[in-house]
Parts: structure tokens; sequence; C-alpha cells
DNA sequence: GTCTATAGAGTGATAGAC
DNA sequence: GTCTATCACTCTATAGAC
């Protein structure tokens, strides 16, 4: 249910969500549609952000926060990253609507979304032997670049891209000064 | 008054934009906008995405293909974008229309946009002395990279992030292996 | 007259909310 | 299913330039 209506707005983004799609994608009516989510489409896109969120918090971020040693637990992170995004083909819907008006309305989400992101990742580099200021800017580099190759995959209808910047990643990793 | 559509489709995506917005923004009747562009919003936004990629291939692409030297082009792209970015806190419409549905509508001009500026940028690091297959990576590993950074500066609310980005990528374009 | 740019009422379809 | 608002879009009318 919240998995295809995260596909819903996942493929069309909040604006270009109608009520029709995601009625079509459910298979629920429109009355089903308000009773589930009485706050309309906003609470159906609060609901689809909450779960990627906690998937991403139990299967990335913990993982990242707890799992030793730290450099499997960053290896682990890329390769879920790679299995989530469907190698370049599934955009990141937080990224979509961190680009979009309907920021706004998330803002506090998307912000936390990546801000864990980034912390918990800058916590495993730390841990793995990077300096303080070294793990921050590298998290950050790593979030973004993923972000980005999802961009650029899609603009060149090349998936590939996406595959090969997350190895790209792996190597900075490995060799980055500490 | 092309800047002013822009401006537009890059706030609020093209599903969110509306001929009622595109009319407040630039002033003009439907009338108006509709003799000016008879192909109606599609036509509009192609028009948009048309002078965005005019601007990046005569201020981006065409120095980083001519200009002597290639180091000299390089940092100059990364000012350039930086401006036009500004500094973050813009949104790159082309980026946002790669993660959209309406990337169908604009497949070919967002693929030839993205896939002129890997070009070129690889282009000149090889002029600098990057083996090919070396500079089509770092290539696009920059384009990537700067597209990430202003989704995820967006994200943060953190504009100060995309110049951080830049100013690493400067330094990772001066010290990667040839 | 003709041409180009404008405005805005009015079209059916569809939006989100109930 | 029913509401109203708004969607993209069409059409007619009109303004001034030459």
């Amino acid at each position: 249910m919240v998995p295809a209506l995260a596909e819903v707005f996942r493929e069309h983004g909040y604006a270009g969500t109608s009520l029709a799609l995601i009625s079509a994608a459910t298979g629920l009516g429109k009355g089903s549609l308000y009773h589930l989510f009485p706050g309309g489409k906003a609470e159906m896109a609060a609901c689809v952000i909450a779960e990627i969120d906690a998937w991403f918090e139990s299967l990335l971020y913990r993982p990242l926060r707890e799992q030793d040693p730290p450099e499997t637990a960053i290896s682990d992170m890329f390769e879920s990253v790679d299995h989530y995004f469907r190698s370049g083909r599934r955009v990141c819907l937080v990224g979509v609507l961190a680009l979009g008006t309907s920021r706004d309305l998330f803002a506090e989400a998307v912000r936390g979304y990546f801000a864990r992101w980034v912390d918990a990742l800058a916590g495993a580099l730390r841990r793995a032997g990077h300096s303080d200021s070294a793990s921050v800017a590298l998290a950050e580099d790593i979030v973004a670049q993923i972000q980005g190759a999802i961009v650029l995959a899609r603009a060149l209808d090349e998936p590939a891209l996406f595959t090969r910047a997350l190895a790209t990643l792996r190597s900075r990793v490995a060799t980055a000064a500490k």
C-alpha cells in the first residue's frame, strides 16, 4: 500500500501526482484514501517519507553507526544504496522533494533524512580513522555524489553510470586522506 | 521574458507550473502567452531549456573546448557554475526535469545538455594531461557532484555546502591521477 | 486594411477535498 | 459520487504600428 504510493510519488513528483494516479496505483477509491489519510495528498506523501526514512534508518544509518568494522558498514551501505536505487533506475523521492516547492511542506523530514545520512556516514568514517573534519567533508561528498549520479544516470539514460559512480566512491573511501 | 519563465519552472517544476503562475510571473495574459508559444506549456518549457542550453554552450562548454590553457577553462567553469546556481540557492532546471516524468517530454534536450557538459569537460581534462578514460570518469564525477551538491544544499538548507563542494572539486581536479 | 501583440471570457476536463 | 476550484487551452475582440 504505502510502497505503491511511494512509487507513484517517485515517478511523478509531488505536484505531478494526482489522486487519480494514486487511486489507480493502489486500487483504492478516493473515499478509502481519505479515510486512511484524512490529511489528503500531503499526509500520503508524509507517510511515504516516514516509511522511506524508517527503511534508511534501520538498513543504512544504524549499521553505519553501530556495525563493526566500520569499513564493512560503509561497504554494505554502498550495496544497499545500489539495490535501493535499482542501480540508478530509481529516483530518490526525498531528493526530488528537496528540489521542488514541496520542499517547504516537508522541509524538516527532508532535512532530517539527509542530515542523519551524512552524520551516520561521517561517524563511520571517523571510526575508520578519518579526522573529524575529513569525515564530515567526505560524507557530504559521498551523499551528494550519490544524488548527483541518480540525476546524471537518468538524464543520460545510462543507469550503468550510477553503478560506476558507486564503485568510484568505494575506492575514494579506501584511498582518501585521513 | 524567458528568464522569468525559467524561474517559474525552476521553482515549481514542470507539473507544478500552472499558466496562472506563468501569467503572474510574466505579467502577460493567456492570449499573449499562447500567441508567443502556440504549443502551450510544453513549448514554453522547451524555449526555457533552449535558452539555458545556449547559455551553458557559450559560457561553459565552448570555453572548455577552446580556451587555453585548459586549467583556466576548468577553473572558470567552477566560477560560472557557482554564479549560475547562485552558490547553491538556485536549482538546476534540467536536473529537475531529468528526475521527473517530464523527462520523457524533453529527453533529448536533457540528454544533450548533460552529455555536452561531460564531453566538453572531459576534453579539457584530456588537454590538461589526463588519460582518455580518466578524463571521462572525472568529468562525470564532477558534473554529478555539482548536481548532487545542489540537492544536498537545498535539502539541508545550507547553501554553503554547494560552494564547499565546488572547492573540493577544484582540488580534486588539481590532484587527480592522470 | 493588415499585422502583431494583447487581453480575458469561456471551453471541457480534471484537480483535491469531502 | 459530488462538490468547487483550477487546470491547459481556445476563441473572439481590440489595441496600436505601419
